[in-house]
DNA sequence: CTCCTTTCGTTGCAAAAACAACAGACTTTC
DNA sequence: GAAAGTCTGTTGTTTTTGCAACGAAAGGAG
């Protein structure tokens, strides 16, 4: 067992005993690189941990386009909201992007009792986390126009900090695609901000002025 | 105990004991019309069910602009992805919109046992549906132009119901505001898609027709 | 210090979107 | 069945954005 799954936080504080008696119930499977793990359309019946190696969640369209959402590397989990919801056909296919290790499993197989209800807590801590930070993301995105969705993020990330002085965690092209806009739009953006006084920055560190009419 | 709160999904599976348990353990409040519930930035330290009423999840800019999120109507529950993400400061407030009575609880005050794992296993169902909900808009809404963004929703829809025929669940309207963009520069862009032989469509009822280069 | 790479601001231009306004089709209501 | 209201497509105009390209600034490596 050199998978040491205990470096994964959903198993973290499960004894000797239970990962013993978990292993023995849960499924580990090796693929080879570009092998699909879970089929676009396939209902979710299992959770997926990366033990080695990375995948990649795709999506494709009606036409064939292919477009990459996330990639997974060791140690994280993948799917388990599409099992938790309880959904019939994942939106979604998995695919390995290197050699991989996966370990599967459902709820089920999981010792019962407060072991179980220590998972659950952490599968739900995990869960609600990502939906904290998917709906953040959502207020500011679904502004109309970049000022707004700048001022959005910003005003956040003052209101987080509890101070109008903040450093921000992305540079310009990881802002902009957080902000799902062009990298030089944004850049421009900036600077009528800096010029009409609503705010100063230097590099990503930000300080918010006065008051505005902006959304 | 006139609430009926086996009316919320959450509850709905409870045994009369274990109800009047929890009942004991959990905190019920009134609210007068237009009162602020949770302060913006308070730590997450309870989950809430409306009982009668209907409250308001709203951010607050550093400029002073408010915004609404959502509405919260009888027997739905809010702040649970707060609480269970154990963050320390909420990211909105949370107004009443009506007279309202509130259910506050955590999940110590859940009984233990047999009813607690079920209960956290409905709360990872609620949390994993918003958040596949999220993760689904998050897809088409980072698109960067309409055509793109309704491209990649419409094939996501033809993809669920396996059907390139298929109708919508919303009006145009709904639709723009769904895809964060205006509703008439919505009707050209479909205008276009269909003059241009890529879908056909009447009313919310839409047709994905042969090969396109789109994303 | 110099070369090389990455990041950032800027500009001009073409494309796309927002906005406002209107007319026709369809619904609902009385 | 007429009137009022809603939904939708369309058009024209203004604003915003995306895109491509460039040069300056910053940071690292040798």
């Amino acid at each position: 067992m050199a998978e040491r799954i205990q470096n994964c936080f959903l198993f973290s504080e499960f004894t000797l005993e239970e990962l013993r008696q978990f292993r023995e119930n849960a499924e580990v499977k090796q693929f080879a690189k570009n092998q699909i793990i879970w089929q676009y359309g396939t209902p979710a019946k299992q959770i997926g941990v990366v033990l080695e190696g990375c995948v990649r969640i795709e999506t494709q369209d009606y036409w064939g386009n292919r477009s990459i959402l996330a990639k997974i590397s060791a140690f994280e989990v993948f799917g388990e909201a599409f099992y938790c919801a309880h959904i019939s056909a994942r939106p979604v296919q998995v695919c390995s992007d290197t050699d991989t290790k996966i370990l599967f499993f459902g709820i089920p197989e999981v010792p019962e009792g407060n072991c179980r209800t220590q998972f659950l807590e952490k599968l739900l801590q995990v869960t609600a986390g990502k939906n904290v930070m998917l709906a953040d993301k959502m207020r500011h995105i679904t502004k109309r126009t970049i000022r707004e969705k700048l001022l959005s993020y910003l005003s956040a990330q003052a209101g987080l900090r509890k101070d109008s002085r903040f450093t921000i965690p992305f540079n310009r092209q990881e802002l902009a695609d957080f902000l799902a806009v062009d990298r030089s739009a944004l850049s421009k953006e900036l600077g009528k901000l800096q010029a009409e006084g609503v705010l100063q920055f230097k590099k990503n560190h930000f300080t918010l002025l006065k008051s505005s009419e902006a959304d």
